[in-house]
DNA sequence: AGTTCCTATGAGACACAGGC
DNA sequence: GCCTGTGTCTCATAGGAACT
């Protein structure tokens, strides 16, 4: 499949906000798709795909009664083929059932059995009224597709060609007592993370909503807040804003909760913002261990060289000072200081 | 916090009966 | 009289408890 669009009359610019950061950001939520961008000033880009796997098809599934509204109640009932309330409401909604179709006629005291174009907008108030007050299964995941650690982690390896990643995908949570969602992360340092200021990379956070990069309304977003709010010093980040570091989260849900009808930023429910943090601090866990040992191995291969500097100046004085023959000690050092090498090697191996 | 097991419950299949 | 919704039964599964 292949879809070619034209652009015309729009400004163009490399910024945050501008066409060639959204479709970078895109390949990486998407590593799947092939992308080759002709700009205004005559350059071609051509992001290849960084993996064969194809996203699976999400599932339909019915609303949850805790997300429904008194208008969406009446425009079921004027399209239902239904022909009663209870019915028509346990074969629209999930998790419904004639136990909890019982429940919310004893609560209501509506007649189930009523015709649905009979329904009233007073009536359909109630009934979104009682299901507030009603316990549900939460709604099925099977409309959820996260991209999935392995993926997220191709796609930044292809954009940023950093030296250091780590994704996770959490399990499904939910908000606001029945909304299902899905958070994931991605860390990547060095190589192209973070972006370009002058000749100093700066670290970036790269927002999503269902693979859908988010470039606007970054300060009110929970994502911006969520990853904000960690204290990077615990992770061995001293200046996170100086650090060459792209920090990826995507937000996965059949109703992202937006602040803004430009759908630009998510809203900080507390369940969102939680598992946004969450996932960050996983990500940023690994990062702090690989850190941690790339710079236990400078200090090693600082301490051998200091060592295979110092040697032979020593064994020659004390040679003098014996004197005796210099003994040949090249073997030896070298085994040495190798060894403390093939050491370090073999420690980052074995993450 | 994650994992595993058990249980309550919703989803799906099927037969029946009411309504147009 | 036929179509389609409704009631009933079974099975899979989400959710909770207990444990690591």
């Amino acid at each position: 499949v292949c879809i070619e669009l034209h652009f015309k009359d729009v400004s163009y610019s490399l910024s945050e906000q501008g066409a060639y950061e959204y479709i970078r950001r895109t390949m990486i939520a998407n590593p799947h798709a092939r992308i080759v961008f002709n700009d205004p000033t005559g350059n071609r880009y051509v992001f290849n795909r960084a993996s064969d796997v194809i996203p699976p098809m999400p599932k339909e599934v019915l609303p949850h009664p805790w997300g429904v509204t008194a208008d969406d109640l009446i425009f079921m009932a004027k399209h239902t083929d239904k022909r009663r309330f209870g019915s028509m409401l346990k074969s629209n909604l999930s998790r419904m059932s004639s136990m909890k179709i019982k429940e919310l006629e004893e609560l209501t005291g509506i007649d189930l059995n009523k015709r649905p174009k009979d329904m009233k907008w007073e009536e359909a108030e109630q009934i979104v009224e009682a299901f507030k007050k009603m316990k549900f299964m939460s709604p099925p995941t099977s409309g959820l597709i996260p991209i999935g650690e392995e993926q997220i982690e191709k796609g930044m390896k292809e954009i940023l060609q950093p030296e250091f990643t780590a994704t996770v995908t959490r399990k499904p949570k939910t908000y606001r007592g029945g909304i299902a969602f899905i958070v994931e992360a991605g860390i990547a340092y060095g190589g192209n993370s973070g972006r370009l200021v002058g000749d100093q990379r700066k670290a970036e956070i790269m927002r999503f909503a269902n693979r859908v990069p988010l470039t606007f309304d970054a300060g009110s977003c929970a994502i911006t807040e969520g990853v904000k709010s960690l204290d990077w010093k615990r992770y061995g980040i001293r200046d996170l804003e100086n650090a060459p570091i792209s920090i990826f989260v995507n937000v996965v849900s059949t109703n992202v909760p937006y602040l803004s009808t430009g759908k630009q930023s998510v809203s900080p429910e507390p369940e969102i913002l939680g598992e946004i943090r969450q996932a960050t601090m996983i990500v940023a866990r690994k990062l702090y261990k690989y850190l941690r040992k790339k710079k236990a191995a400078k200090e090693e291969a600082q301490r051998a060289k200091i060592f295979e500097s110092y040697v032979p100046v020593i064994i020659k004085q004390a040679a003098l000072l014996a004197e005796r023959e210099e003994p040949d000690y090249r073997e030896l050092l070298d085994t040495v200081t190798r060894r403390a090498k093939l050491e370090i090697l073999g420690e980052s191996l074995n993450e």
